[in-house]
DNA sequence: CTCCAGGGGTTCC
DNA sequence: GGAACCCATGGA
């Protein structure tokens, strides 16, 4: 049974301060991949191991577990986390807003924010991502959690974790039409199985190094090691990504991110990414 | 039919 | 380092 035939549990929910989050821009603005609207303005998603049905209204969010279960401090806990609602986003934007062409980019999709996903999910997801749509992304990494994930006490499906997919073939990935990318989906889950790729290990390394450490996983490049960087890890400082280099920054920006996003580079590209697919 | 989608590996120079 | 070319798939 999926989220869509389940009936959406209205009753007493979290709720969280939304401190200017747009929920819906926040979900759909192409970093995460497991969340889909179920009604007008409910929307449903798994991370991790959580499944969660999520609504805005106005300034507040609303949380519920999908299973029906309480929250509890550990789901606060995450869900904060994962919204990334201990950021100061009023203050993040009125610096951004120095720039002038960074400004514009702002006021396009000023809801949106850049979540911290759990690792391996962020992984798969950004190795799928590569020379992919999102569409497609997205129905990719459903079947990989259908066919090959945990199944969760509200009906869906996380992720499979990397000790499962590590024992797998490309063979047996074949349900999942992901083509040349099963291969590193694979290796990425061997080699995070093994230990030679560690949460851990990346939480502690800066930037360069944690970077080296991903790209040793057969098909991530920089740009998907920069992605689980900033969309897995916050790491706000992550420099941008190549396609964007070479797609909009280049037109738009002349190659050089604003001063004004000075260590907060990934940031100010998410809101840059909602406003070129808009306007390039 | 062709073209492309938020790349990366390989193979050159 | 950088450029050219290949990789598999499905949607437009």
């Amino acid at each position: 049974m999926g989220p869509d035939k389940m009936a959406v549990q209205t009753n007493n929910p979290l709720t969280l301060g939304a401190n200017g989050m747009n929920l819906e821009d926040t979900l759909f603005c192409g970093q995460s991949f497991s969340w889909k609207k179920v009604e007008n303005n409910i929307f449903h998603g798994v991370a991790g191991k959580r499944a969660l049905f999520a609504q805005q209204q106005q300034d507040t969010l609303l949380l519920w577990n999908s299973d029906g279960s309480q929250m509890d401090a550990q789901d606060i806990a995450f869900w904060n986390h994962y919204f990334a609602l201990d950021l100061d986003y009023f203050l993040l934007k009125e610096k951004f807003s120095r720039s002038k062409r960074l400004q514009q980019c702002v006021q396009f999709a000023p809801g949106v924010r850049v979540l911290r996903q759990p690792f391996f999910d962020t992984l798969l997801c950004f190795i799928i991502s590569q020379n992919n749509h999102i569409p497609r992304i997205t129905s990719i990494s459903q079947r990989l959690r259908q066919d090959f994930g945990p199944r969760l006490n509200g009906g869906e499906f996380a992720f499979p974790s990397a000790e499962t997919l590590a024992t797998l073939t490309t063979d047996d990935l074949g349900s999942l039409r992901a083509g040349f990318r099963a291969k590193y989906l694979i290796d990425a889950a061997q080699k995070v199985a093994s230990g030679q790729v560690s949460e851990e290990e990346i939480a502690a390394l800066p930037n360069d190094l944690a970077r080296e450490k991903l790209t040793q996983i057969y098909g991530v490049g920089t740009k998907v090691a920069d992605c689980v960087l900033l969309y897995s890890f916050g790491r706000n400082d992550i420099v941008p990504m190549d396609v964007w280099m070479k797609r909009a920054i280049e037109k738009q920006f002349r190659g050089k991110m604003p001063l004004a996003a000075k260590g907060y580079e990934g940031i100010a590209q998410q809101f840059i990414f909602c406003w070129a697919r808009e306007h390039l």
